[in-house]
DNA sequence: TATAGCGGCGCCCTCTGCTGGAACTCG
DNA sequence: ACGAGTTCCAGCAGAGGGCGCCGCTATA
C-alpha cells in the first residue's frame, strides 16, 4: 500500500507495478528502470567509483556504500539494536541474522541430511561435507582443507617458525591448541565432587591432576609386601608369582608330560628344551679350557 | 531529474570453539 | 604386549564483519 501527497512520487511509484525497463547496459544487455540504476550499474564496469572516503582509499560507487564503509570502519555507527542483548549492528540484515540466535530460527534446510543453519554461507560451507570439495591448500605441503580457518591453523602450526604454544596456568604444561588446553583444564584441573583414590594408599582427591602426581609418588616404593614373609616388590604381577611359592599353587602344566609350574614363562622353557624337536641348547664354552656350559650362570 | 538515504539480498571472509579419531605415552 | 589416558589434528558449525550490487522513496 503506497501512499503520497505529490502526484509525482505516485506517478513514479505506479511505474514499479509495471515491468518497463527501458534503460539497457550495453555492455551486458542487463536492463533498468531509471538512469540512475544503469549508470550506478555502468560504474561497476568501468571501475568509476565516485564516492570516495576522507579517511581511507576506499571508494564506491554509490553513496549508500560509501556511508556503510564508513560506519563499519570509521564511525562505528551502529543503528540497528538488538532488543534482547547488547549487539548492534550496522546493517539491518545483520541484526535479523543475529536475532536467530537467540530464536533458533534455522531458514535453510539442507537438501540432502537434516541440518539447517542460520544463514545462507554455513549452509554452502556445510554442503561441502556431502561434496567434498576442499578448497584451500597449503601451499607448503599441498594438504587440502574444507575451511579457510582450518588451513591457517594447519600452516601456523605445521610450517611456522613461531609456532603459538598454550601453557597450562596449573601445571605449566605445553599445549599446542588453545581449545585442547580447555580440554585438559576439563579433564585434569576440574573440580569433582566425587572422591576419586589413591591406588596405592588411602589418601583421596577432588582433582585429577593432584591424584596422578601424588600416585607417582609411589612409583619407586617396593608397595607390594608378602603376607608370609619379609618379600616386596614394585609390580603387583610379581608378588602374584612370589605368593604361589607359598601356596604352592603351579597353575602352569605341560601338555606333554604333565609337569607343573608357578609361571607361564618357566612352563615355555621346559617345553622348548625336553618337547621342542628344533630346540638347539645354547653352549657357553670357556676360552681358556674349552669346557662347555649349558647357562650363562654357570659359566661365570 | 538527479541524488541522497535507506533497505535488502548475496557473497565471502575471519575468529572461535567443540568433537572425535589418530598418534603417542606411560604404567 | 596391552590398555588407558593424553595430546595432536582435521573437520565442522556458530557468530559476526565487510563489501558488491540493486531497488525504492524522499527531496532538492
Amino acid at each position: 500500500v503506497f501512499s503520497s501527497s505529490r502526484v509525482s512520487s505516485f506517478k513514479r511509484h505506479l511505474k514499479t507495478h509495471t515491468s518497463e525497463r527501458p534503460h539497457l547496459c550495453h555492455l551486458c544487455l542487463k536492463t533498468f528502470r531509471t538512469v540512475t540504476l544503469l549508470r550506478n550499474h555502468l560504474n561497476t564496469h568501468t571501475g568509476t567509483r565516485p564516492y570516495k572516503c576522507g579517511d581511507c582509499d576506499m571508494a564506491f560507487v554509490t553513496s549508500g556504500e560509501l556511508v556503510r564503509h564508513r560506519r563499519y570502519r570509521h564511525t562505528h555507527e551502529k543503528p540497528f539494536k538488538c532488543s534482547m542483548c547488547k549487539y548492534a549492528s550496522v546493517e539491518a540484515s545483520k541484526l535479523k541474522r543475529h536475532v536467530r540466535s537467540h530464536t533458533g530460527e534455522r531458514p535453510f534446510q539442507c537438501a540432502l541430511c537434516s541440518y539447517a543453519s542460520k544463514d545462507t554461507y554455513k549452509l554452502k560451507r556445510h554442503m561441502r561435507t556431502h561434496s567434498g570439495e576442499k578448497p584451500y591448500e597449503c601451499r607448503v605441503c599441498h594438504a587440502r582443507f574444507t575451511q579457510s580457518g582450518t588451513m591457517k591453523i594447519h600452516v601456523l602450526q605445521k610450517h611456522s617458525e613461531n609456532v603459538p604454544k598454550y601453557e597450562c596456568p596449573h601445571c605449566a604444561t605445553i599445549i599446542a591448541r588453545k581449545s585442547d588446553l580447555r580440554v585438559h583444564l576439563r579433564n585434569l584441573h576440574t573440580y569433582k565432587a566425587a572422591e576419586m583414590k589413591c591406588r596405592y594408599c588411602s589418601s583421596v582427591f577432588h582433582e585429577r591432576y593432584a591424584l596422578i602426581q601424588h600416585q607417582k609418588t609411589h612409583k619407586n616404593e617396593k608397595r607390594f609386601k608378602c603376607e608370609h614373609c619379609d618379600y616386596a616388590c614394585k609390580q603387583e604381577r610379581h608378588m602374584t608369582v612370589h605368593v604361589r611359592t607359598h601356596t604352592g599353587e603351579k597353575p602352569f602344566t605341560c601338555l606333554s608330560c604333565n609337569k607343573c609350574f608357578r609361571q607361564k614363562q618357566l612352563l615355555n622353557v621346559h617345553f622348548k628344551k625336553y618337547h621342542d624337536p628344533s630346540f638347539v641348547p645354547a653352549v657357553y664354552e670357556c676360552p681358556k679350557c674349552g669346557k662347555g656350559f649349558s647357562r650363562w650362570v654357570l659359566y661365570e
